[in-house]
DNA sequence: CCGACACTAGACAGATCTGTCTGCTATCGT
DNA sequence: ACGATAGCAGACAGATCTGTCTAGTGTCGG
């Protein structure tokens, strides 16, 4: 079921503390960071709970990396994306294809980010990292808006940012990618409508 | 600070389980219903830790009472809202009104629902309350855009509850309430193209 | 007057969680 | 060959959490 690769001769096991991060980021994200207790994770790792201290501090500081492996991987995986498209509106919309990807998967659960700050405190270090991602969509969004000819790159940025949430939100509470296809068709209205 | 009522002489003292409600209902809401412990509840209602478990069963009977509370106060807030509006179309965007009017208080930290989800395991009491509550939002959306004379209820109502969810995790993310106004005057676009 | 009932205060058991510490093993650069 | 480093296994302390239990107080209907 894991996709564990075989053994290949030129690359040794990872790192444990690359063993801590993937299990890390795959229980924190399933069940949530709080939940999840270090126990969990290092026998989830096959790694020892000192090394776990050693390289990381504190569960906060676990969960930090963790979030900001997300952040560094969902940029990444956006955009390698959005390089295969040709015009800036196609790029554009490509971010919502990507998204509709993502929640397809049964794997999916929503916004990593949104689900870890639901179970912090609100001064932790859960939302620097957050403020961090949202900044970044934002960005990429207003990039791609004013790339695209938007009149009013910010306001239509402020309305693709809406329709990406939303589309996270229920595609895991209503356990179905419908809300991505939903919100594509809205965000290439706005943007017809934004550059008429 | 708190808007404790003055000692008016005709209404008594709330009975324990309803101080009990009121003060899972800040809390769970404030910080998470994981994060806040048994103790630190009836501490802030004042009520013995026996009578929370005669009232309530379990921790997970209180969470479901908070949640089923909260759903039906959501209803009653949204429908008496809705009254004072004259024409189909007014009614569906009020429902944006009613939103942007609670994602600009200080004390909103995005949808209840939603946050009990992330912090609780996804077979459990909470996704139950979590289902009805979404279930109704779509009919809402559904019966409103019928009315408003939407040539697709359905597909309507599916963009709106995406831009309903969208504003909530952009209030709660950003501390800022301008997603609700960017998510209304989307919502009035859309409805305009579905009745033209 | 009295018994049922609702409630309070707090001790307690048992589980779980974070974080530290000791002791051992294997590998690698010099 | 050898010291440094990284890692493993697991005990342990201290805090916190849920849920139960005992014992006592006040109130109200009959």
């Amino acid at each position: 079921m894991s996709a564990a690769s075989p053994p290949n001769p030129v690359a040794p096991r990872p790192s444990a503390r690359d063993r801590l991060l993937a299990a890390a980021d795959e229980l924190f994200y399933a069940q949530g960071v709080h939940t999840v207790g270090i126990d969990r994770v290092i026998e989830h790792a096959g790694v020892a709970k000192a090394t776990l201290y050693s390289a990381f501090g504190s569960k906060d500081g676990l969960i930090r990396a963790y979030l900001e492996d997300r952040h560094r991987r969902r940029r990444a995986r956006i955009l390698t994306a959005l390089e295969r498209f040709d015009t800036p509106r196609d790029r554009l919309l490509g971010v919502f294809d990507v998204l509709a990807e993502l929640a397809a998967s049964p794997s999916f659960r929503g916004c990593p980010f949104y689900n870890a700050s639901a179970e912090s405190p609100p001064d932790g270090v859960v939302q620097q990292v957050c403020d961090e991602n949202r900044a970044w969509t934002r960005g990429l969004f207003t990039d791609l808006a004013r790339e695209a000819g938007a009149r009013d790159p910010e306001a239509l940025a402020a309305q693709l940012v809406v329709l990406y949430d939303g589309t996270s939100v229920g595609a895991r509470m209503d356990r179905s990618a419908a809300a991505a296809t939903a919100a594509r068709a809205v965000a290439a209205a706005l943007l017809d409508a934004a550059t008429a």
